[in-house]
DNA sequence: GAATAAAAAGACCTTTTTATCTTTATTTTG
DNA sequence: CAAAATAAAGATAAAAAGGTCTTTTTATTC
């Protein structure tokens, strides 16, 4: 459903999110020992998430990621957008390219009725909510042993 | 969503059934002609659907694939079964290996239920009722020009 | 049974995704 | 300014998905 980069990406800005609360900035190698993900691949995902401003990094020692006023809200759909593309929301169910409402797949509105919900969750939740979720312990970042 | 194999899989199986219907048993030429697929490619995919049940097949001079009672009914989710694999019904939203409600994700009982309508329209629509929208002229199999 | 037609099988090739390693640029600290 | 820490960048590699080509097997028709 979702491509194991976009799953990286997420699990990192939450972390992220985490440790901004605390007052601390994870780097990558932190980020990488804490999601569960490799850790240079894992650069390679911060890096466009950054490029594409949906957080902010620092170099040198002390640096780190974080977010800050113009990075929130952030959404799972803003993430996914970047991750996956624009087509991730509007290819068409059985991979044509011109299905529309006048020349529909066999599955064209079902299909559209049922993404809708699981877009929905991507736009309602955010990194700031799923932290939360964490926080509560209503959820785990990291698999327990 | 689906991964373009399983694409030319459903799309390939909604011919079929639209020629069955005529009294005809196509091709793997005269499917990837009709559904736009690459023919090679296309006979692969076929040969997983046969081998795995989904569709019955003759070789030789006037051969091709074919429906009978024991494939039918033959629903989308059976065939995403075939070409996905089992994970991709209960796979972890983020990607955790662990996740169920014992240790859920940040978005584990929403992404389900998002989910849920989704893998319902799956069940729901089979091959025979997709080539009824098309003989309804509902829908297309391929592109108007 | 020879010719033909078609699926099946096997060996490749290409592209995309995932992942690693090395070097460079930037920042902080002493 | 030197040392250390860290993100960024670049080159490469490994794995998976998508795709092609050739040969083999099976069936039909004449």
């Amino acid at each position: 459903m979702l491509a194991k980069s976009t799953e990286y990406a997420i699990r990192a800005l939450v972390f992220i999110e985490l440790l901004n609360q605390e007052g601390n900035r994870p780097g990558v190698k932190q980020i990488a020992r804490e999601i569960a993900s490799p850790e240079a691949y894992t650069g390679k995902i911060m890096q466009i998430l950054t490029k594409q401003g949906l957080v902010r990094s620092m170099k040198g020692r002390g640096g780190g990621f974080f977010f800050d006023h113009a990075t929130r809200p952030l959404s799972l759909q803003k993430i996914i957008r970047v991750m996956e593309g624009e087509s991730y929301f509007n290819k068409c169910g059985l991979g044509f390219n011109g299905c529309d409402s006048h020349a529909p797949c066999p599955i064209h509105s079902e299909y559209i009725t049922a993404k809708k919900e699981l877009f929905d969750l991507f736009e309602k939740q955010t990194i700031e909510s799923l932290a939360q979720n964490v926080k509560d312990g209503l959820a785990v970042l990291n698999r327990p042993m």
